[in-house]
DNA sequence: CGATGTCTTGAGTCCCGTCAATGCACGTGG
DNA sequence: CCACGTGCATTGACGGGACTCAAGACATCG
């Protein structure tokens, strides 16, 4: 790797905190790479050979039934972590839903520098645990929302995220963003067929609630009530 | 504290590992308490207090919505850990579902003592991701599964994770074992009403696949089958 | 300007939720 | 010992929200 002092997600990354030698150190043991659109970076129930940092683009964890259906259990962005450390496979399957820009490590080699690095052990304790924290307010989606509770939750989700790493001076929820899912990947998100997805939007900008000036873009013209239909705690 | 060197949690609870000194050291810093069933130790959206190990019995990890419809995101036992480290508020609600005793730490004392200590952020590490790992495999039962297939997979989760924590030697799974859930937190669980519960339990019964002496105790007669039910990976 | 993939919309069905009644185990007191 | 009350669990009848199947609309691109 060349330099990591000058990585865009330098401050947001687990790196961020690590002393400028351990950095090199740590820069030395990964190498950056490409991924496009609609590429897995790894499958579900293979060994766990590498984690990564995403450095730019927007990609999918999913895991799957052995009929096929597929749900999708986290979507990750910029500066966020992959992979699975301390693990012998990777219990998902990670796949670019936006050309993206990765910063790969082998795992093992990860989980050697990992455990002689607590400072960075830290760091990805704290993000397991966001994570997780996640995760569990899905389940709570998942388990007892209903259609228009999903999207309306979804939607504002993704307002906060792209808002947050949009931009790391503004931390603003965005009024105006581009889905970097289509509708089956929504679907797969919120435990939802298309067509019933599809319904649901259609409501909402029915509604006024929302605006649709193209498949993918949404503009949130009645935030109030988006978060009423959302019921968030 | 007494000795956490006789603790009966010494091996499995993330105090494994630690150091006699060490144990010592953190053994001053908590306490140990009785909770009696239905008792909740703590509250979603509550300060974050308190983090605890569980020494002994059952307790249920939930979240609610507004109106009061409950997802129950986590069943712990005997040796795991409850609470949020490094967190303002806690996300969820832990709740008594048999008599139990923990093993109780302030947060921020633990927080501190964490920090100080690679060993046991490196235990509290793994043992999230594999809360992670659980997770997601919940959202994809919540998100894809069929009613059958949530209280095959749940028969099975349970029959598993008993057979764990009944024997520090034997962890093999459990043919026969008290579910520590009412129906309706079955429900609650898998997503479903205590209604679809009830029927799918008789229709397994009925089917032969299942044995049910009692209200809570279940006998699996056919495992085999129940893992085809249960539409596992 | 078709060809193609994605999205939307409609009609019909089904699984699960809702509401309500019944069954069953257990405890208490007459 | 049995009547009665209480709390769960089971079962039944019914309805609705989301799924399925099937067109049709729309955008994008060669």
């Amino acid at each position: 790797m060349k330099d990591c002092t000058q990585c865009i997600v330098r401050n947001r990354a687990i790196c961020a905190g690590l002393e400028t030698d351990e950095l090199e150190l740590l820069g030395r043991l990964g190498r950056k790479q490409k991924v496009s659109k609609g590429q897995t970076v790894f499958w579900e129930g293979d060994d766990a050979v590498v984690v990564a940092n995403v450095i730019d683009g927007v990609l999918k964890v999913s895991m799957s039934l052995p009929d096929g259906r597929e749900q999708i259990v986290g979507i990750v962005f910029s500066s966020d972590f992959i992979g699975r450390p301390f693990g012998q496979h990777s219990p998902y399957s990670v796949t670019a839903l936006t050309d993206a820009e990765l910063c790969i490590f082998s795992r093992s080699t990860f989980d050697n520098f990992a455990q002689q690095h607590p400072e960075l052990e830290h760091k990805l304790l704290r993000r397991t645990l966001n994570e997780l924290d996640r995760a569990h307010a899905w389940m709570l989606l998942l388990g007892k929302k209903t259609a228009t509770e999903r999207i309306a939750t979804l939607l504002l989700e993704m307002s906060a995220r792209l808002g947050e790493t949009g931009c790391t001076i503004d931390n603003g929820a965005l009024d105006a963003f581009e889905l970097p899912l289509d509708r089956q990947q929504i679907g797969d998100v919120l435990g939802l067929t298309i067509e019933t997805v599809s319904r649901q939007f259609s409501k909402l900008k029915a509604e006024g609630v929302i605006h649709l000036p193209s498949r993918r873009t949404v503009c949130i013209r009645d935030r109030t009530r988006l978060q009423g239909l959302s019921a968030a705690a």
